[in-house]
DNA sequence: TGTACTTGTTGAACACGTTCAAATCGAGGG
DNA sequence: CCCTCGATTTGAACGTGTTCAACAAGTACA
């Protein structure tokens, strides 16, 4: 199975595996890392690894824990330093961006398996239930804490609206190859302050029926994978 | 090389070769279809196969050259049909999945490549230009040959725009396991309204600077990949 | 201590995508 | 007809991710 129990030397021996393949995937990238790399590293057989491990892109999820957990702490920050939207908006999504930067290399890799529907690593996906919710929960921290009035029909929803947003962030980051992911960084200086215009807008009465329609759309479609209920 | 010359004898060898791995895909995914067996159904050896096609994932873009053609023959009928910017959304939308439709099981698969950045099959590649620019040429039809006038600052942008908008529908199409794709129709039978709506609304005073900031932003870091220039 | 059972570990073996040196084909010139 | 040369084709071979039957280590209980 992929997730064994956890005497102490199963966990040790797992995290020898996680860590030589995250300095594996970032000497060589994730392509140039071969199983038989990491299990060397490791000290392990490859079957080792396998047992462990379902597949290669598994150990992807060792990244993508490290990643969340640090965002995370990233963000207790930026919260704490301002209650505007568009501030913290723009704060958070900054700490993912460095936050995630030394892993750039590989990230496109990994984002391609995790836009495979049926793939664990799915943002969509069960397996990922616990991460995504974490993400929205961050975000309705975000929301909470802000100085900006949300109208009720949107409150609900806006944390996991703002998640998407976040996730179109991601897409565009993973293609960006400009130096130090610049052209990412302008486009959140630019779009977070319009994200939050729009929160502010959505009281409006022209703007309200789009606002709750977007709401309605995505409470009736959303909750977890498309197909899933 | 990827495109040998282009005598009778190579073309008709080149197109037993992709009949081969369409026919295969659909019957048995693309996971499931391998290049031994794409080789044999063709009458040709594995080499010969690769002489033609530098990976399997090349083999793909058979499948997508026939689904962009059949996607604008489809909309010439939705664009005859009415001027109202709304339905011709609602249409173009609900034309490319059906014509999708049959390619469904292993789509995911195929967007999985695209979603990796330096991957040709990208949308956002330079190899991918000629179908983005074909694809973004269509909506610049469809927002021309509708009744609703567009703000001049809008108007050069808007098609891009709502390509993005596209790639938002497939992306969610792509994970929908719903009977028929319904989710993704649902979905489409709902934004495509709203995205018409709030083209109408951008020429408000309180949402013209959004919509401006929006042009500005996505002309200042568009054109092709993000790295790009 | 011995015995049954679970957990952890091994490395050879398999199927696959991909490569490549060598064989074959086919047209043009002698 | 033969020769030449590039385009086309072959299939064995390589490295990879993954599997699996077997084995070792640890644990609970008598």
């Amino acid at each position: 199975m992929t997730d064994p129990g956890a005497s102490p030397k199963s966990e040790r021996t797992r995290e020898q595996i996680v860590a030589a393949a995250l300095e594996l995937f970032r000497e060589q990238g994730y392509q140039g890392t071969t199983m038989r790399a990491v299990a060397a590293r490791a000290g392990v057989s490859v079957g080792n690894a396998y047992y462990y491990f379902g597949s290669k892109e598994e150990l992807i999820q060792g990244f993508y824990d490290h990643l969340v957990a640090e965002h995370t702490a990233a963000c207790a920050a930026v919260f704490a330093a301002s209650t505007d939207l568009a501030d913290r908006l723009r704060g958070t999504l900054l700490a993912w961006l460095a936050a995630a930067e030394p892993y750039h290399r590989f990230a496109g890799r990994f984002f391609a398996s995790a836009a495979q529907p049926e793939n664990p690593l799915s943002p969509f996906s069960r397996a990922s239930s616990p991460a995504r919710d974490a993400s929205i929960a961050l975000y309705r921290e975000l929301v909470d804490g802000s100085s900006t009035r949300v109208g009720e029909e949107l409150a609900g929803t806006l944390p996991e609206l703002l998640w998407l947003y976040q996730l179109g962030v991601v897409l565009y980051w993973v293609h960006d190859s400009s130096a130090g992911a610049a052209r990412t960084r302008t486009l959140v200086e630019h779009t977070a302050p319009m994200v939050a215009r729009l929160v502010r807008l959505s009281r409006l009465p022209v703007i309200r029926p789009l606002s709750r329609q977007t709401v309605q759309l995505v409470d009736l479609l959303s909750g977890r994978h498309p197909g899933g209920g």
